[in-house]
DNA sequence: ACAACACTGAACCGAATGGTTAAGTATCGG
DNA sequence: CCGATACTTAACCATTCGGTTCAGTGTTGT
């Protein structure tokens, strides 16, 4: 993917996504158990699932007919970082409005 | 709107958007200050600033003729505390499975 | 061997998305 | 007042998205 960031924030665009996400955070669950409190198609699951590895947020991994799905923190902490530096630039972009402003004070 | 998140997450899914926020993040901008470096037109752009300010990133504020748009840190700061959320569940079920397998192997 | 289970793939559907052009609304400069 | 500037709204278009159903592929227990 050109924009790995892209594929990550809309990733967790949907709501039952990120669902997803936050149980996988407690650990490893298998398709079906990330099914079952779903109010959708084992399709849609299966979709929403090849979303979030394309996204490289889970990977798979065949145990017997099961598929157990873990979460990948590495892509979350790259979005994380990428909010970080936005704020930070935020912040001293006022610090930088503030000192101009003082400035022009006298 | 129901999931804050949603929109926050999903209006930084777009490239375009996300290089907005970053330009934003280092001040103020005009909407027509915003377009001049994009290869779209000015409709796109509205819509754009549409979704930034519907998912609370971006305030605009009227300066005679123009639009000033202001970055908004609040919806930021919100997505990283839920991305830090989760990766620190992540650890933490990372440190109980080590805990459970060193107990295991006694 | 075979039925049940745990999925995935394909085809389809309606709604949302990102883009366009054309037309409208304010505001400013002369 | 009038033309130019800075947008927004409306209508449209192609693509993507989240969902469905139906049909397949492995795997497992009996």
């Amino acid at each position: 993917m050109a924009d790995a960031l892209a594929g990550v924030y809309s990733a967790l665009g949907d709501t039952t996504r990120r669902g997803i996400v936050e149980r996988l955070a407690h650990g490893e669950l298998t398709v079906a158990e990330i099914r079952r409190p779903l109010r959708i198609s084992a399709p849609a699951v299966s979709k929403h699932l090849r979303v979030l590895e394309h996204a490289g947020l889970v990977q798979r991994r065949r145990n017997g007919r099961h598929q157990v799905c873990v979460l990948q923190e590495r892509p979350l902490i790259e979005a994380g970082r990428w909010i970080e530096a936005q704020t930070a630039f935020w912040s001293s972009s006022l610090d930088a409005l503030a000192g101009y402003l003082s400035e022009e004070q006298q």
